[in-house]
DNA sequence: CCTTATCATTAGCTGTACTAATAAAATGAC
DNA sequence: GTCATTTTATTAGTACAGCTAATGATAAGG
């Protein structure tokens, strides 16, 4: 019971994957349900969401945002429209050229970004609170793990925070 | 090495959740990307292929599916629309109340579904292939009694494969 | 029989994704 | 230095997913 390598010898990449397909919609369904009936957030904001998340160690380009979230640019030119008409975000001039503009988070945006990630951590953190220390430490594991392959096609912000005009 | 309690004596509920909450949007951008740049499959569509496969092991009545993906009635009535148009599914009258529909696959629509499926599982396959064995099975272990949990209130499929006017 | 409840759909809103076309600014060629 | 090219963000237009409110059809109940 305590040392798994004697109940699973092995586990093959694809019945691993064939239990991650299974488990992701169930997952992204106890997460986004309690946001959806409080009407509080959508599953559609998930998106504003990982914008607010990209934003708040610092400001960050137009360029480097659509990279990041590997999206067309039409797409997080509406994406913005909407924050910055709820006051979360600001768009500012780039310094060093007049095509380019940065985004930042206004106080009011951090502030909803930092409630709302408060609200989903309660939240998953109920979730996982049914899990034993044992299946905790063993999702914890194997995520970290997945993580660490996944951050290098897909890194969890754009970039270092950013220091313009100080070269 | 081998036994991870050594290293983790203790996982925090919160500490998990923090990780699930960082990894989820990676995991979903991974897992999609490559559908988006094939043109193949959009994220938009992942809640197609839940449709397709709540009804990929028989016919299910509508109501059932609006209280399995537990979505606004509209929503379905919307989806199916582009779904029958698409000749994936089929609308066939309830044959005890005419105000119900019972929504059944194709066969287009049933070879479609695993088609998809095939694909995302070689994708997925090749993603979580980066992992030791020893990681697959920390991750398989966590995830599997995690699911366990959600299980209780998100079934996989809507319910058993109907047998409708056999009473 | 006639009112009430249930069921699926339509209409109309928001939000996210795309491509194509556009306007403004930077870059390069000459 | 001027003009063509490239880069950058936006607008226009389309498709899809989510919602509420209103509709029409059918069942159920008094």
């Amino acid at each position: 019971m305590t040392k798994s390598k004697s109940i699973h010898p092995e586990v093959a990449a694809e019945v691993l994957a064939a239990r991650l397909l299974e488990i992701t919609p169930m997952w992204l369904h106890a997460m986004s349900a309690p946001f959806r009936t409080s009407g509080e957030m959508d599953i559609t904001t998930m998106t504003q969401m990982r914008t607010l998340h990209a934003l708040h160690h610092g400001p960050c380009t137009f360029k480097e945002l659509i990279s990041w979230r590997k999206v067309a640019p039409p797409t997080l030119s509406r994406t913005l429209e909407a924050m910055v008409k709820r006051g979360w975000v600001e768009r500012i001039p780039h310094p060093d050229d007049k095509r380019q503009i940065l985004l930042k988070l206004t106080e009011v945006g951090l502030a909803e970004f930092e409630r709302i990630r408060k609200h989903m951590l309660q939240h998953t953190t109920l979730i996982v609170g049914a899990l034993n220390n044992n299946e905790r430490i063993h999702l914890f594991e194997g995520l970290s793990a997945l993580m660490i392959h996944l951050q290098a096609s897909c890194p969890d912000v754009p970039s270092e925070p950013h220091s313009f005009s100080k070269h």
